[in-house]
DNA sequence: CCCCATTGTGCAACTAGTTGCACAATGGGG
DNA sequence: CCCCATTGTGCAACTAGTTGCACAATGGGG
């Protein structure tokens, strides 16, 4: 739905090879719109076929060779009628808190590690973010693209921000917790034969 | 990858028919895992056949009729299984942001709109969660259970706050911005005929 | 009694993203 | 010179999620 707009904004800034995207999607851009090669591959493909974007004149335009694209008009038109419609924000899918909903009536035994895995995951994250915060925008710098680019990246450092306070604060709790967490089967508040979850009841 | 223990969870907690379960994905379950009825009946379909879980002897099982599931101990096993085991974070995909990256290149025509829009809609599901929270819960409640469905419902509270104070403050920026927003094409710092996107170069 | 809105279940086709390869070109080390 | 790691491009099959219907049962209004 929205590769194709995230290449043509890519290609914009600089028009690119199929490879350069991939490396500036596992950076910069991808850090809030992730793709694979193929992926890219395949969009180039398509986006070259509708007249958005167009191969650069190459020496040897071979196979195994490099070919850069650079967008044409009828690409950045899409590009800014696709900015400018509404969209609506799509339901949130976060695998972590379901795996919590899940805990409290499996009991918890397992997910602590991973949590705390999660907890370094995000914190290095966040010192990234603030790493590029402090290279690419010293105090100075306030263009109007200046702007945009370092509210994007305050939304990084604040979501990252909101993920390594919220799961710190999990961890504690968990200590908190009985030992093993809580018994499985305790919605329904009358006994169950517990245990570890993957003996049959009866 | 997780629908499927999305369904085991709400099914532990309460067995239900599709119906229900779409009902009660579209609250609760589905702030943090949405799914539409027709994936839910699939995976039923699936889990059955899986023996995770199983239909509860009904009256008339006719169809066009409600058929109500319950999780077998091989559905408990998998689901814990599944809790217990690492994931790694998968990487986010978020289209206002990526928006407001291409809005930085084809201009901010338009957008305002939509972030005023998403605003409101996040303050809107602030307000829903934090009603949620009084009423679900008060001060006394703190069994492992309570506190770790209360987490849970504090993570949302406050990514929602993230989300309006970040979305406040981006309009905030933008009513800074000159007027209409930054010139299209302006990366290269060259000159370029800019304009509303829509007009072809040369 | 029959029409029609509502409730409930489900299939089929499609779109987007992932995984697992295949294979060409390049260039340095033996 | 030839082997082999690296760089670069790409296809194919699969999985997950979405969209658009179809159709049965139920129950109230004319």
């Amino acid at each position: 739905m929205s590769l194709p707009h995230a290449i043509l904004t890519a290609l914009l800034e600089k028009p690119s090879s199929g490879l350069e995207l991939t490396r500036r999607f596992d950076k910069s851009i991808g850090y809030f719109w992730s793709a694979t090669h193929q992926q890219i591959y395949r969009e180039l493909g398509k986006l070259e076929a509708e007249g958005l974007i167009r191969a650069l004149p190459a020496e040897q335009p071979a196979r195994g060779q490099r070919k850069s694209y650079e967008v044409l008009p009828a690409g950045r038109a899409e590009l800014a009628r696709w900015t400018a419609a509404a969209q609506d924000p799509k339901p949130m899918r976060d695998t972590l808190l379901l795996r919590l909903r899940a805990a409290a009536v499996v009991g918890t035994a397992g997910i602590e590690a991973d949590l705390r895995r999660h907890l370094e995951l995000h914190e290095r994250q966040l010192a990234e973010y603030r790493e590029i915060e402090k290279r690419d925008f010293p105090p100075g710098r306030d263009s109007p693209q200046d702007r945009l680019h370092h509210l994007i990246l305050r939304a990084g450092i604040d979501l990252e921000t909101f993920w390594t306070q919220w799961l710190a604060h999990a961890l504690q709790e968990f200590t908190a917790l009985p030992a093993g967490g809580p018994a499985p089967g305790v919605t329904d508040g009358e006994a169950s034969n517990g245990g570890a979850g993957t003996t049959p009841r009866r």
